[in-house]
DNA sequence: CTGATTTAATTTGATTTTCAAATTAAAACT
DNA sequence: AGTTTTAATTTGAAAATCAAATTAAATCAG
């Protein structure tokens, strides 16, 4: 409608229909507030393209009258890839236009921090490696989706930095392009986990919400009027770097006060070292082994181990309303997939939060912890490459039709 | 373009002219992407409706071919008055639809808090005392914004809760639209500096950008995409009330750790009260006269005045820096008029922010402090107003010409 | 089993919105 | 006075959309 008449039309029904999965005719109309008699022209324009398809009505028994003839998404219309970029693997995950997961793989990369080629040149090859059982290859994907730790930016697909690429300020995406011959579509990892939560998870009926994941670090997402928020210098949604005190503990940033320097391991940790020092499992033992032992101590009424991981706990809950505080979500996600988080997750600290946000007559919002596998980075690239090719798919069928 | 055809172009062609102020159709085409021969039927329209008027080009000095024509918002076109309601009084300004301020006015209030009848009739006194040596009405109004403190549902103009209001949960949109029989915008204070920021101030360059504000307590605005954020529900931005210290001071809300305990004038009195207690000044001097004297001393050296002071700034570059790293706005604004926030407002503090974000590449956030009179509020509230009226005035032409 | 009823989807014919290309307008150069 | 240049408008067509009428596919009632 803006500039050269553009089929916008298409793209809100399209939109319409996947968010409502099977959905007939008459109730796209209804919730999109276009005219029945579009809807039918539109829908029947997107099925002659193949992005969607009729599936028998079903549900609502034997209702009276002509039966709805419900709409969905062609899943067959496109495969997309999601591919999570970590410390020193990649996960993979390959999926259908309508977001069902065909496979999954994981790749173990020949060093933490890798040179652009060398990293897209893996990339290539577990790729390869997902697509081979099921007899597809590279060049049957419609796009790949790329989640990377570091400071990206989006709308040129470039990365400032990132701990996996020893070269800086790289165009990740052109060079994707480039080795696979698919379009990509790279961003920070974190906002990757808000996608995966809007397309697939808890977010899915919310329109503003915040996502906070517990890795090694601490990282969020933001979703605001159902998009991600980036920030203007694509380096926002720096929770883990928030100041929960003057003056606080030093921070692997180099800062004082950071949230991270609480509640991350070495964290817990360094702390740890200063009672627990001579340890049997100081010595020898993995940083994990000694965070599960620490963890346990507390569970088990240590005082000492009791009150760092209280304090850890503490600090996180006012980390997390102070999100609230400043941004008054629907709903907070807190996503992960570490039991070794069982800490941070705790009834105490989500009551922590309700003690320090501003009180208002209606309900604070609700504080969820979404348990997902290692998985879940991977879909959320997915479900971002899925949001490009769709938009791909209905520019196409503009420029198809004029 | 999306349920009844709705004239979304000359909402975006309005819209242009307004930012672009006078502007040439050739470059609105350009801006916008919509055609030349659009922007002409379009403009047209809104010249005929009179919503917007020609202006012999000027500028560019005789460049070759046909002379461009500038358009602009035609100011005659409506009336709009903008009302503050503060502690004990109210501040009040009329402006035209093109934003130029034509009177402005003060009122003293019987009382601080009020019931919703008795603040409404004061309302409409003050309006006309303002309107009368214009020999204007409040039936010339095409629209009046309000801006009140407390928490305010914007949607339905219900006001939950404030401190200018005996009563709770009052419809005083409805309550305003009754007296004066003319259409009311209410909304929280601290967003209206955000959008007199937006449209007069310093934010009309930027999209994402964030308004904070000191009087007795800490407000903030959120702009994200060119629109007020407000959160869920409508307590968003409570940035006074984001914890900078786990159990740590009191706060007037009765949560501990609020960064308004340590910035607030109440904080810097309690502080002062330890050690300066038997202060001559601390008799009989009122607040402000206290708090004024504490600045000085600090200036002058005294060691505990300035350490004082010091904390509550430091405090302060903790909060924004945390606002910093959670947005990634391209701008903060400052905005105040109280001289007596001159310590917060320092070098140091905003120096101390630059230390506390993350960093990367790219340079921080603008941070610039904007002194505005007592009038920023009432203007804001004039801008929303203008942008309720502007909305209804395009609103109404699609309306008559079907 | 047949026709009435009900509801969904489509078709019809018109209207609105927009655009590209051609045309006109208004100025400065030559 | 004619040429050039640039802005704005007009023209004719295409695209997008809608309300109302029609058709389609089912159940219900007798």
């Amino acid at each position: 409608m803006i500039g050269q008449q553009r089929s916008y039309g298409r793209r809100v029904l399209l939109a319409a229909i996947r968010q409502n999965s099977p959905i007939a005719r008459i109730d796209l109309s209804e919730q999109t507030g276009i005219s029945r008699a579009t809807v039918t022209t539109v829908t029947a324009e997107l099925i002659r393209a193949g992005l969607v398809e009729e599936v028998a009505a079903q549900g609502t028994e034997m209702a009276r009258g002509r039966p709805r003839v419900d709409l969905k998404i062609r899943g067959a219309a496109h495969l997309v890839a999601g591919i999570k970029i970590a410390n020193s693997s990649l996960s993979l995950v390959l999926m259908d236009f309508e977001g069902n997961q065909l496979a999954e793989h994981s790749h173990l990369l020949s060093r933490t921090t890798l040179g652009t080629d060398a990293l897209v040149a893996e990339l290539a090859t577990a790729l390869g490696d997902m697509l081979a059982p099921l007899g597809k290859a590279i060049s049957d994907l419609s796009g790949a989706g790329i989640g990377i730790a570091g400071i990206v930016d989006v709308q040129q697909g470039l990365v400032h930095w990132s701990p996996s690429l020893s070269d800086r300020n790289i165009n990740l995406r052109s060079a994707i392009e480039a080795a696979l011959g698919v379009p990509a579509f790279v961003d920070n990892d974190a906002n990757l986990v808000a996608m995966a939560e809007k397309r697939f998870g808890l977010g899915r009926e919310a329109t503003d919400f915040i996502v906070v994941t517990i890795e090694s670090g601490v990282g969020m997402g933001i979703v605001i009027n159902n998009e991600i928020y980036r920030g203007t210098r694509g380096c926002g949604a720096e929770f883990g770097h928030t100041k929960v005190h003057l003056d606080g503990a030093l921070c692997r940033c180099g800062q004082r006060g950071c949230l991270e320097a609480y509640v991350a391991d070495y964290a817990l940790l360094r702390e740890a070292s200063v009672t627990h020092s001579t340890d049997a499992l100081a010595e020898g033992a993995s940083d994990e082994q000694r965070i599960e032992a620490l963890l346990q101590r507390a569970h088990d009424g240590d005082p000492v181990a009791g009150n760092i991981v209280l304090r850890a706990g503490r600090m996180f809950a006012m980390g997390l309303a102070n999100i609230v505080n400043i941004f008054d979500p629907q709903l907070i996600v807190l996503a992960g997939e570490r039991m070794q988080s069982n800490h941070l997750y705790a009834e105490e600290v989500i009551a922590g939060i309700k003690n320090s946000i501003v009180q208002v007559d209606q309900p604070p919002p609700e504080v969820v912890i979404h348990r997902w596998g290692d998985l879940m980075w991977a879909k959320g690239a997915a479900a971002y490459a899925l949001e490009g090719v769709e938009e791909m798919a209905v520019e196409a069928l503009r420029a198809g039709e004029g």
